[in-house]
DNA sequence: TTTAGATACTAAACCGGTTTAGTGAATCCA
DNA sequence: TGGATTCACTAAACCGGTTTAGTATCTAAA
């Protein structure tokens, strides 16, 4: 038979209540009180039960991430293992348990709603920005349910950690122009994807600032040939970089073996930049001085956030908070 | 006022047995009944409790994947994440909740029991090999806790899953042999690492097999630079290999580029191909042929055994089920 | 001496379901 | 026609805690 709080307050001779307010510290317990209960707690090995607690008391101890994960696309899945583990770091230790829920689990907007909003079963929610529907949006608002997005969500109304992509290429932008590079391109990703239209406008943004006198977008796959093709292409053109920024690390890659190939160095003839979403810049030979963007950090922030929502009653301001990302400067930009 | 079963109960004029009846599909209820009683639900928008329903009912409808990530490490978290999302696609259509857990929460054995096994708050749990202590073991034992191990485990009293790379290796020899390669290069990895040795002796067994000539291990990190200088230093060698096994997709990368950089041409001269735990081959140029290592599947067929002990409530057969990885044959081995 | 307030507890309601044991009416069979 | 079954349904106990409202005892102030 499981062990309950009855058992032990049956062996200290106290309350039910008693034993309760000594888990919980909630009224206040004599010492004397306190310790014969945590005595017998300890002697029996009992621990209270979750799934009680939980319906007893008003809140859940328990939160949903929602992840989207589509197999074989590995940038994705990285970014979303990252936030994922740095949500869980925070929320363990807050004595939540973190649900997990995969995109493609919720087809349609009421089995989101009946999963997470109507069944109770968990009292706060970390949502990528380009999940969460209008519909669900203002379904969560209206319920005053505790969320927060993560990207870019303009709207006051809600809690949001984003990733700000453009002070990436403005820092990338800012230390080529400062070591002499006179002309840029930027390599990878598509302009019609979100980060990389940030990244591509930011650069072309900043390039004017720093006097940088010219920024082609060179569009394409982050695969290692596709980067490979578009930087032979850009290196036997009529005025070819010297700097090239690139969307990811197997952009970089590529661009590494056509600046090879050509016999030209790195960082004296081109020098790179890549964008670094999951931590391989060293594996790569030499390192590629990288614009760090830290996921992890990403879900403990939005984590921390989202444990403030749900400890503060009476709702706390809404907040836009960015993710800096940070410049890991290495041997392929000129010293 | 949050809708409760009694709500339904009174609107459709029966009692909260009958409505919970109809939820469950537990006793007959004749179709006249059941109807106006959903319809009664979908008016109103109910959907059930999900704690009180793990409270009332023995079972808890959540089960608890233990993961082990270690910032930075990308290779193993890339694992432990395609695990998670195969686990999860199966056990959110069986109507679980998947909690999950870092394994640097579980600070010692005690914290591990309170959280997952005296706590009641999941009924499964699914637990990486190298996680599950002795003592942890014998007690989920003892107490007839549902759990399935992932990866080796020899004893017959526990359920796990683990991947076969001794298949790989007899695999990828058995490949090059019949392709006319001659003699094996090991690259990456440590002996000292269970899944690295494990390949390694199988690819020297299966190089004896197969009539492969001679079997090189060199050992190295994984990274792009170290797997470059160890295929350099064997390509200088007095007998240089002609087929090279990579413990995984960087080191398959510096093999590429110290080939390249020697003139020499794969897969005429050297045969490559690479374990692939991640699915990035396609991402180098030109592609890998890949031992390709279903850790998605992993994670499936780890749920789909846990589905089953949690049904079964007689107890099923402990077995020990190993996925086998296939090759994916591209250009970087002769035809 | 009375009383207001604090102290140290507890009984009982409650959370929102599931599940058991049982009831009254209709049907079946001999 | 009466007893046994089946049918359709329900009352009440239960899961294991939390929380509210309240009680008995003691102390300190009026």
């Amino acid at each position: 038979m499981k062990l309950t709080i009855n058992d032990i307050a049956r062996k200290a001779g106290v309350s039910k209540s008693t034993v309760s307010n000594v888990i919980n510290n909630y009224l206040w317990v004599p010492e004397s009180t306190k310790e014969k209960v945590l005595q017998v707690m300890r002697d029996m090995n009992y621990v209270p039960d979750k799934t009680a607690r939980n319906l007893a008391g008003k809140k859940r101890h328990q939160v949903a991430v929602i992840i989207d994960t589509e197999q074989n696309n590995y940038f994705n899945d990285a970014f979303f293992y990252s936030i994922l583990c740095g949500a869980e770091s925070v929320l363990s230790s807050a004595d939540f348990d973190i649900s997990i829920c995969n995109r493609n689990q919720l087809t349609n907007e009421m089995l989101f709603m009946d999963r997470f909003i109507l069944n109770g079963g968990v009292s706060g929610l970390i949502i990528p920005a380009h999940i969460l529907t209008e519909t669900i949006k203002s379904r969560l608002v209206k319920d005053l349910f505790p969320f927060v997005v993560i990207g870019d969500s303009k709207e006051s109304s809600i809690m949001s950690v984003n990733i700000s992509n453009s002070v990436g290429s403005y820092l990338a932008v800012e230390l080529f122009a400062s070591k002499g590079y006179r002309s840029l391109a930027y390599v990878g990703g598509s302009f019609n994807e979100i980060i990389p239209s940030e990244r591509m406008n930011a650069a072309l943004k900043a390039c004017g600032q720093y006097g940088i006198r010219s920024c082609i977008i060179k569009e394409c796959p982050d695969t290692v040939s596709d980067s490979y093709n578009a930087m032979c292409e850009l290196l036997s053109s009529s005025e070819p970089p010297d700097a090239v920024l690139c969307n990811d690390n197997f952009s970089a890659l590529g661009v590494y073996t056509a600046v090879r190939e050509k016999s030209l160095s790195i960082p004296d003839d081109v020098g790179v930049i890549t964008f670094n979403t999951i931590p391989i810049a060293s594996y790569l030979n030499p390192p590629v001085t990288a614009v760090k963007i830290d996921t992890f950090g990403l879900g403990v922030k939005a984590a921390l956030l989202l444990n403030e929502m749900l400890l503060s009653a009476s709702g706390i301001e809404h907040i836009h908070h960015d993710i800096i990302p940070e410049l890991e400067i290495t041997g392929s930009v000129r010293m």
